[in-house]
DNA sequence: TCTTCGTGTTCACACTTCCTTCACATGTCG
DNA sequence: CGACATGTGAAGGAAGTGTGAACACGAAGA
């Protein structure tokens, strides 16, 4: 499932640097964007499992660009915290719900940052599986033990195959950029071609059957339940 | 088993030395945390036969770390103690259930805290042959004399096969990284390289048969009952 | 002391599977 | 019909694992 990713958005340039370092240092893969226009530019490329977002910002402040993201359906799997100062006008965050998941004040304690977004992310893990229940029928995926059970069938796939399969099931119906795939199953840092995924997607219309698998021309990819 | 491994979580150093003391004079494999957020981080790494967490703690108190451990699939077969004093708030302990196994009371003394350990560990040693009840077929593993029963036949296995048996059997069909095999098996502060444990399950499917040990590439080995 | 054995680790090499790329075919939309 | 995006088949390379063998170490025994 490779690491998480957490976008990181704060218009100073010394908190930003102090926050990555504590969080990379705890394996997280961590992005950062100076104003909330990058910020939201950013996170529908990057699909990051946590954004957080400083109130405070030149060009388009944390609560706007919060607004932004809760309306992308692409980004509803995605939690959302604040950073904000005690002095900053508190009364107006917390009686405008933008939609956040949680606030971190600052001045930030790396421990209780890190914590908080421990608490977070382990949340979302826990809820980020697919197919529930199995009803005998449909298609349900075991990360832990690594395998996927098809009309009753247990059987494992590769690798890359099994995460991109987790990926698109993980919100049945919605479709997946190339771009968005890419940054989730393959990283940020590994460059391969777009290509690539078309032939991933043959393998598993292959393994588990052509309906499963919708393309949408010129946008990507969506699993269909 | 080798040595049995607990994790000891308390945010006060006095009694965490004087805890750990107690237990590694036992033979018991002791690791340490001064708070639940680091206890359960740790936790997951170590996987760990006993976790005793004392329920007052700053960061994360016991029983929320409590609660965490028991979303934790991996952290299963993890017996958790309640560290007590008498004057805590008790009601709220004994009326929250967070899934511990049992509680001990502060203040602590060295023969009733090794007591209280051993019989807990007995208890989960007890309970951790594979198969359940022997059918004459399958395979069953006596931890208390490090041997294996396959086919009818009584084998003694080498310490360090015998220990990845056991934790891979512990939960058949979960896949185990080369990661957490490391951790569990060899231990932390041990640097091997992950190599190493390839050939540890080429001798485990020479003894015992192929179709036992099975290979997800990229991920690492799971048991298949 | 010297040998022998069992164990644990590492290494080099073989092998398999998986991943990726490419070229070309097919399909879709204006 | 073009222009573009995706499907398809095959081929090469990369990554990960299996395998045989050598070495180090300590224990047990001659």
């Amino acid at each position: 499932m490779g690491k998480q990713r957490i976008l990181l958005v704060d218009d100073e340039p010394d908190i930003l640097d102090f926050i990555e370092y504590n969080l990379v240092k705890e394996g997280y893969d961590v992005h950062t964007a100076n104003n909330g226009r990058e910020g939201v530019a950013l996170a529908k490329k990057l699909l990051p499992d946590l954004i957080l977002l400083d109130v405070m910002m030149p060009e388009m402040d944390g609560m706007e660009a919060c607004t932004e993201i809760r309306e992308d359906k692409s980004l509803a799997q995605t939690l959302v915290a604040f950073l904000t100062a005690r002095g900053e006008d508190y009364s107006q965050i917390a009686g405008f719900d933008a939609g956040a998941d949680d606030y971190i004040l600052k001045p930030i304690k790396p421990r209780v940052l890190v914590s908080r977004v421990q608490a977070l992310l382990r949340r979302k893990k826990a809820a980020s599986y697919v197919g529930g229940d199995y009803d005998g029928t449909g298609l349900m995926i075991d990360p832990e033990r690594y395998v996927v059970i098809h009309e009753g069938k247990e059987m494992s796939l590769p690798k890359k195959e099994f995460e991109l399969l987790s990926l698109l099931a993980s919100q049945p119906g919605r479709v997946f950029s190339r771009e968005n795939i890419l940054a989730s199953v393959w990283g940020t840092d590994v460059v391969v071609g777009d290509r690539t995924i078309d032939v991933h997607i043959r393998k598993l219309r292959e393994k588990l059957g052509e309906h499963y698998f919708k393309t949408v021309k010129g946008v990507g990819y969506k699993f269909v339940g």
